[in-house]
DNA sequence: CCTACCGATCGGTAGG
DNA sequence: CCTACCGATCGGTAGG
């Protein structure tokens, strides 16, 4: 398909191109297909080993052109980053929106653990691990921005820990409990085939069993 | 301290360098000590962010000067995990050598966090996690060739996850429950801060809390 | 180990 | 978006 008459769809008020910034240019989707291509690069290759031409040639642009949809490359991984955690938090929302009311603590955990794995292992499943690996290299500004929809994502986790402390099926504290769990979910990015025996499914068991006991 | 005279005590037939190539050159322990600093500097801004003349500069050297003892970046690389998997297979085996040889499931495993955390955050730290979050950009010859080190010394677990998954206290299989330890404990690296209010000892027993809920 | 240097690659820009 | 380009930085080397 040709690019030729798209403008034809979109003109309203003359030609050219919006009054927008950079960092708010999405014509036509290209943004956001720029932000899945630099998303599995940074996975790929990290952050430093992909180049802005490596990015650039896997999306079929020239070098040069990537500048037009962000001002820098730190501003590529500020993108991903909050692309990322934002479908996170709406897909965790959805999961434990789908539960009925009265779920018990058990249920919400194997809730929360499917849907983190899903996103840590699943196809498009590169913006989080970016996220986490490369966190460091956010700067200060950028953090802060990602870090609101951050924490509320692992807030929603506090209440199911909570509930299975009381009840004396987690033995952890809640706080470590949680950052221990986070730990090994994210790890399963660096081991976890989906081509192999161990089903997403099964996993979400066996990583219940081994905090709760559960199985 | 000036080196001046150090070749008096090496000297032994003529002057001049031995006749080692870069990769085995160690002359007055300055090869190892660039391991070090080389560590840190990939720890802190990762391989491809720290360049050699970062870490020349860190080891008060000129930048050319490294390539007297390495013969590559990446062979520092290879250099840093070499070392730091030989330092903690030694750690391992010895914190499983001081334990009692009728020492049960519970106390073999809190052995093996606790000095595997140990490694993850205590001084001397860098080492293990640039291995772990580098370990992708290894060559093939490399991984291999740190493989085996690596192997055994997660091959040193699985006696003790076994005894304690016959007797029902660990209820994962044992070998996805060392990969979900691994990565809780492997994650500790990015949040647990020695300085802070939790202990290395807290922590291990929180975990062992979490794993096989011992408390 | 230092000095002096090189070719390659990088992120980014001007102008259209 | 492309073309053409720039200054900075990078890993690495020759010669001592």
């Amino acid at each position: 398909m040709q690019a030729g008459h798209e403008e034809i769809t979109v003109v309203k008020r003359g030609r050219g191109r919006p009054p927008k910034s950079a960092q708010q240019r999405n014509e036509g989707g290209r943004r956001s297909e720029l932000i899945r291509v630099a998303a599995r690069q940074f996975r790929q290759r990290g952050f430093h080993g992909a180049s802005t031409r490596d990015i650039a040639a896997a999306a079929g642009m020239q070098p040069g052109s990537l500048f037009y949809f962000f001002e820098s490359k730190e501003a590529m991984l500020h993108a991903v980053m909050c692309d990322g955690m934002s479908q996170a938090a709406a897909s965790q929302s959805a999961a434990l929106g789908a539960l009925s009311p009265r779920a018990n603590g058990v249920e919400r955990l194997r809730a929360l653990v499917r849907n983190h794995l899903q996103i840590m292992v699943g196809p498009e499943s590169d913006f989080i691990p970016v996220m986490l690996y490369e966190w460091r290299l956010l700067s200060d500004a950028q953090r802060q921005d990602v870090s609101a929809q951050k924490d509320e994502y692992e807030a929603q986790w506090m209440p199911a820990l909570q509930a299975l402390y009381r009840t004396g099926r987690l033995k952890a504290r809640p706080e470590i409990a949680r950052l221990l769990i986070f730990g090994a979910l994210n790890w399963t990015a660096q081991w976890f085939s989906e081509s192999g025996s161990l089903s997403l499914d099964e996993l979400t068991e066996q990583s219940l069993a081994l905090f709760i006991g559960e199985r």
